[in-house]
RNA sequence: GUGGCUGUAGCUCAGUCGGUAGAGCCCCGGAUUGUGAUUCCGGUUGUCGUGGGUUCAAGUCCCAUCAGCCACCCCA
């Protein structure tokens, strides 16, 4: 026997027990996207690496040493996208699609990281993004928000997410404030645990959400964000969290929420659940206001937020609310050898005149017995057996496989329709 | 990238002190020759993750490696 090959480490095939959850979750989210008068964008897969250097930052964990890059046969260094929104961005200024004009766009699709496997967490996963531009006021960070909201009231587990919000301010604010916490934190380096120590110079704001409870502890008094947002930024907050207080969906402020990419500006956002371990954020998202001039556009300000799909299914599994779908409605069968060649003829029949009907056609040379097993096994509802009298006349036996003397007998395929409920 | 746990049949798992591989489910056949669901009888499950080593003998002990899970890191 040869040798088998084994998937991708950490890429996962999705199965056909897996596939109705998804497809579920897919519909729900076009629906909804649809709702808000969003459209879709596809991106391509690959793309330049100078892309993602530019846009999420050189000196993030993701373009250091999580991004799937490689040369292309003309050299050229190609990277399989860890995110959606710089190669959005990319084709809204390649397009033409961003300048002087307001886009709600989203997309959906598999991303790429080079991290180690856990729950939750694939070197090959989906998100479900949306990115609106042009716009800059707290109504339309609050209309993003709201479509999310909107989601996890469709699927039933809105009580399971906790909205966590902050506002990194403009990047001058930000920018006194990280060098603020920086001088706090150096009088306590001695104090620090290994990882923030490293981000002192790399990623002062990073250590906010350490896990180590001795640089928490030192946290308690040190400077505050809150306390260095300028102006427009806090009224930007306070016209944001009124709209949402105004529409009924609960927000914890959380000051030490920062997220991991470079390019987020004032409001940031996760919506993190307790029910999945320790990847517990499924869906996160923030505006970006100068990402659009970093890669050559003009100066449009953005909001958005990436949804990871794994995330969400897991979460939908976990409160049991994947609704069950039935493979096989009908389930088709030849009594005899003279039926059996018209099978294929009355199959067709049935699925133009019933075309939400999920038909199987039986295959295989079994006795009555073992067709009628398969049916039961395929987990049809009905079966429908199909005979020749000696005429040649096509004569049909109905039965329901889940109900107890439903028997019928017709002769004229029209009848089939009033048993079908 | 770091650490812990785990890899035996398609699935869930047992396998004692090292002595040539087991159960249930599934699948196939039959009881019942054209009528499923319950029942009974019979049958096939296999590179014990992979590669080395120790040993007369390794699923079992040792080393390496691959994969999965969980956590760290990071992130959705």
């Amino acid at each position: 026997m040869a040798k088998t090959i084994q998937a991708i480490r950490g890429m996962n095939d999705i199965l056909p027990g897996q596939s109705p959850a998804w497809q579920y979750v897919e519909g729900v989210i076009r629906k909804v996207a649809a709702q808000y008068s969003y459209q879709e964008i596809r991106m391509p897969v690959l793309e330049s690496t100078e892309l993602f250097k530019r846009s999420i930052g050189e000196v993030t964990d993701i373009v250091e040493k999580e991004m799937y890059t490689f040369d292309d046969r003309n050299g050229d260094s190609l990277t399989l996208r860890p995110e959606g929104t710089a190669s959005c961005v990319r084709a809204g200024n390649e397009h033409g699609l961003l300048y002087n004009q307001t886009p709600r766009l989203w997309y959906m699709g598999p991303m790429f990281r080079h991290e180690r496997p856990q729950k939750g967490r694939y070197r090959q996963f989906h998100q479900f993004g949306i990115e609106a531009f042009g716009m800059d006021g707290p109504e339309i960070d609050a209309e993003v928000i709201l479509l999310s909201a909107r989601l996890w009231q469709e699927f039933g587990i809105a009580e399971q997410l906790e909205l966590q919000i902050n506002s990194l301010a403009s990047n001058e604010a930000r920018g006194r404030y990280r060098d603020a916490l920086r001088d706090y934190l150096r009088q306590h380096e001695e104090a620090l645990d290994e990882d923030s120590k490293r981000r002192l110079d790399s990623n002062v704001l990073r250590i906010l959400d350490s896990k180590s409870p001795e640089t928490q502890a030192l946290l308690v008094d040190a400077p505050r964000l809150s306390d260095y947002w300028d102006e427009e930024s806090r009224a930007h907050f306070e016209g944001l969290t009124e709209r949402l207080a105004a529409a009924g969906v609960k927000c914890v402020l959380n000051e030490k929420l920062v997220r991991g990419l470079d390019y987020y500006n004032r409001t940031v956002f996760e919506w993190v659940t307790t029910e999945l371990g320790a990847q517990g954020t499924v869906c996160a998202g923030g505006r970006y206001d100068g990402l659009v001039e970093q890669l050559g556009g003009k100066a449009t300000p953005a909001v958005g937020f990436a949804m990871g799909i794994e995330r969400l299914v897991l979460l939908l599994e976990s409160q049991d609310r994947i609704p069950s779908v039935t493979a096989v409605d009908l389930y088709l069968m030849a009594g005899d050898e003279r039926a059996e060649l018209k099978l294929p003829a009355v199959a067709e029949k049935v699925r133009d005149k019933h075309p939400g009907l999920k038909v199987m056609l039986h295959s295989g040379t079994q006795n009555l017995k073992k067709k009628l097993m398969k049916a039961d096994k395929s987990g049809a509802t009905y079966a429908l057996i199909v005979d020749c009298d000696v005429n040649g006349r096509l004569e049909y036996q109905y039965k329901h496989l889940r109900k107890r003397d439903e028997d019928k007998n017709f002769t004229d395929l029209a009848e089939l329709a009033g048993l079908l409920d």
